[in-house]
DNA sequence: TAGTACAACAAACGATCGCTTGTTAGGAGG
DNA sequence: CCTCCTAACAAGCGATCGTTTGTTGTACTA
């Protein structure tokens, strides 16, 4: 529904103007162009699409980026950051037995992958995909910032000797990721989800 | 590289006509289609792109299928069909452990998502996303047809009671679909890899 | 050899795409 | 009051989109 039906800009955009600190616009962008790219991908996404869902003319938002490539790029940063937080303060929280630091990330991780968040789904990297090298190699990198948190939690676990943590670490953040494929909001909290595929892969290896 | 410099279709496309049984070019449209659609997407991925691909005017594919939405659908069913008979065919030749049975499977899943076929990309659930749910529906169907071959593999497996089949399959083929974000040829077999992470979930559950 | 079906070409349709340009309303600061 | 800056509007650019229509060369068939 959102506002299709109004033709021309309702005055209530434009007394915004310079309401708060400044950014407000900004970040309405990023949320509403998250939420487009997330349900319909990048290039199922148009300019007019995004513009119409924050209540804007489509050449306006040339005001605030450059070009769309640079909205995404803005918008993955946001994605990546927001996850990044939420795992850092969640593992900050937890204790030092490595396996409850790891299932405090993961646990983390899946809250914000299925939550409420808009951003999160286009954190994946499966998202990455289609894109052409320039524009691939820096939402990469930007990801390759945030799983590099998990290398380390991953690096500290007790694992037999024998056992690749760098399998192990892809199988997980795989079995995590792969939910947003599947799950349905209602049937079990992300958190639970997180602590019970932990403990498929943690009973035998421990 | 391919054909893109020819301006004028070759007449060598032309002398195909009739050479064989008759889906020959329908056959080369599917594989054209498959390879962009991985690569790029549904929305990235123009009617000209595929016409260059196969050396055909954009139009001419209309000839052999009724919309870009139905080349996608074929495309899909197509992909389902190859994976699903590669798995049927290794875990016919399997024995009778029910370990033994899944570890063939997932080998042959793995063989077919990593391998050269330009059509299993397009049959991850997660290609699903972003289509309006006429045809969203339809791709799930297909794909869910394939899915339940493993439910009955998981449901043949002698688990410690306690431990939720669905998750284990949920995660299980979570952990080998993700091979496609990170996995690059050559270093390791797809079948090796689809048996070391077997190995991460059955040590201690057996 | 005439007729028919096939598989493609050639050209264009209207719609939509990302983006550019020129303009304007309204605060902020001198 | 005047100026400047901000954040938008209004309009349209050329390119490309999926698709349609009419035509044509070729191969089978009677």
């Amino acid at each position: 529904m959102t506002n299709r039906g109004t033709r021309t800009a309702e005055p209530e955009a434009r007394r915004k103007t310079t309401a708060r600190g400044g950014d407000s616009r900004r970040q309405d962008l990023l949320e509403a162009a998250a939420r487009r790219f997330a349900s319909r991908g990048y290039e199922g996404t148009s300019i007019r699409d995004i513009a119409r869902d924050v209540g804007m003319l489509p050449g306006s938002i040339y005001y605030h980026f450059t070009s769309k490539e640079e909205l995404l790029v803005a918008v993955h940063k946001e994605g990546v950051l927001q996850v990044m937080e939420a795992v850092r303060k969640a593992v900050s929280k937890a204790g030092d037995d490595p396996w409850d630091r790891l299932t405090a990330a993961a646990e983390a991780h899946l809250e914000a992958l299925l939550g409420k968040n808009e951003f999160s789904p286009v954190v994946t990297p499966q998202f990455t995909r289609g894109f052409e090298d320039p524009l691939r190699s820096t939402l990469i990198a930007q990801r390759d910032e945030y799983e590099a948190f998990f290398v380390s939690l991953v690096n500290k676990l007790p694992l037999p000797s024998g056992t690749s943590r760098q399998l192990f670490r892809l199988a997980l953040l795989g079995s995590l990721n792969w939910t947003l494929t599947w799950y349905r909001p209602g049937r079990k909290k992300p958190a639970t989800l997180a602590r019970q595929m932990i403990g498929l892969y943690r009973k035998p290896l421990e």
